[in-house]
Parts: C-alpha cells; structure tokens; sequence
DNA sequence: ATCGGTGCAAATTATTTGCATGAAT
DNA sequence: ATTCATGCAAATAATTTGCACCGAT
C-alpha cells in the first residue's frame, strides 16, 4: 500500500513526520484556495492536536521546497494554491471565493512591449460575481 | 489661497481634519503605493504627533469614500494607490517596488468568454525586473 | 552525551475597536 | 447640555521566531 502524499514529501526532500502529512493530505489536493487558518481547520479533523504555527511553518516549507504557491489574493491574508502550473485567479466579490482560471482561457497581449519592465511572470486577477 | 486636498477632502464629505489633510497631502499624490506603515513615516514629517492607528483609519475612510484604493499586491501587508482608473500593476521581485501599467498598454481577451464567471473587473499583475 | 530536525509557546507585526475628548448647536 | 465626529490606547488578528524536546549516532 502506497501513500502518494508521504512519497511527494520525500521527492521533495520533506521528512514526513505525521503533522505534515496531515497537513499535505489536505492543502496538496485542495482547489479551495486556502488561508493558513482554514488549513488549520481542516486538518484538525484529523489530527486534533497540531498547532496553528506548526501549519504556517508547514506552510511555508511546503512553498519553499516547490509543492505550494502562496498568493496574495485576499486582503490581509495570504492564501496557498497547489497547483503550480501558470494560471489566472477569479474572486467571487460576494462569498470570497477564489477559482482558477486555465491559462489558455485568457489571452494577454503586448507582454513584452513595456519598455524597461522585464516581465518575469504574470496573471490575471479577475472579479466578479459566479452564476450558478 | 486655494489648499486643493481640502477642497478634494470637502468634495467627499471628509472633515478636513488636520490629521486627514497631512495623510492626503502624500497618499492622494504618490505613485509609490505605500503601506500605513509607510504613510505613517512619510506623514510624521510633516506632524509628528500623528498616531498609527489614525494612519489606517484615515487610510480606511479614504478608500470608503472613493478617493484611494486599497490592494493586495505585497503579501502581508495592503497598499494604497491614489490612481482610481482601471490600471495594471507590475511589481519589482527585488526591491518590491510597484509601479503602474496604463489600461492600454495591454489588451486581455476573452475576459467575457469564462462560462458562469460573470467578470465585473479585472487587472493583469506582473512580476519581474526593472531594467534602468 | 551530542547533534540535527521538529513542533509549539511566546513574541512580533498588522490592523481594528471602543471609548475619552473636543467642537458645533 | 447634547450630539456627533475625531484620534488614539488598547485589543485583536496574522504570522514568525527561538528554544525545549526527541530520536539517531
């Protein structure tokens, strides 16, 4: 039996000990766009007794060792996104919620023709409200 | 003698404090979206007995009010941009420095073309360097 | 016993709230 | 004297730091 999130954290040179494995569990697969605190949430369910700062310094190893992306998206808070692959970002304006959009859905153009301004990376961050 | 920020304070029913005038005499010319804390610094020059939390309320009622907008662009922390019209924001990797990118100097399509996202406004966000 | 890695209590940073004070009627 | 706006001390929210503990040598 193999544990595909145990086996992600050691590709990425990640000891994993049981709070980040628990951690990895949720906000590995997630496409909820997360904040630390909700991360905290979640993965109390299944391991009642991790800390609030042991999921930020999760977090934050997780961003530097290339499994996570954080955003700032949300005013005053910073969200984290698994998927890495360039995409762009929709805010529901009414219930905060943040989706992703496929790069290929939108087109930029004229990238490149800023003058002095070397764009490394970019994205676009729509709102709006999501009919359903 | 004309004082334009009080002028511009009165045309959005804003008492012109003298606190107020001091935060709009920098926040509502800059081009270099600052943080408070940065508002703060930049203010005490000018009065030094200024508090912070006088800096975020004002900065609060100005954008409530329409003559600032608030962003989260730096994480952790919001910024403040003067410029109202649709813009786009390029963001320095190295010194954190954020400049504007006029509306035209881009052009995003199929913004209306994302299924049940109804898109009310949007901004492309870019990340590299500044060449000089 | 020493050392490197781990997790969390405590500290720090960012922002908001609530109330004392003063100006206008 | 009553009301309402104002500004800031204190409180709260968000995040980071530093050190005690534990397992491997």
């Amino acid at each position: 039996m193999s544990e595909p999130t145990i086996d992600t954290l050691r590709a990425h040179d990640i000891h994993p000990s049981p709070q980040r494995v628990a951690v990895g569990r949720y906000v590995l697969y997630t496409d909820e766009h997360p904040s630390a605190e909700v991360v905290f949430d979640r993965v109390r369910a299944a391991l009642p007794t991790i800390s609030l700062a042991t999921v930020y310094n999760t977090l934050n190893l997780f961003v530097e060792k290339g499994l996570l992306r954080s955003l700032a998206l949300r005013e005053g808070r910073t969200v984290f996104d698994p998927c890495l692959e360039p995409h762009h970002h929709f805010i529901d304006d009414e219930t905060g919620t943040i989706v992703d959009v496929p790069w290929d859905a939108l087109e930029v153009k004229n990238v490149d023709g800023l003058g002095d301004l070397q764009v490394d990376s970019y994205q676009v961050v729509l709102r709006g409200k999501r009919l359903s």
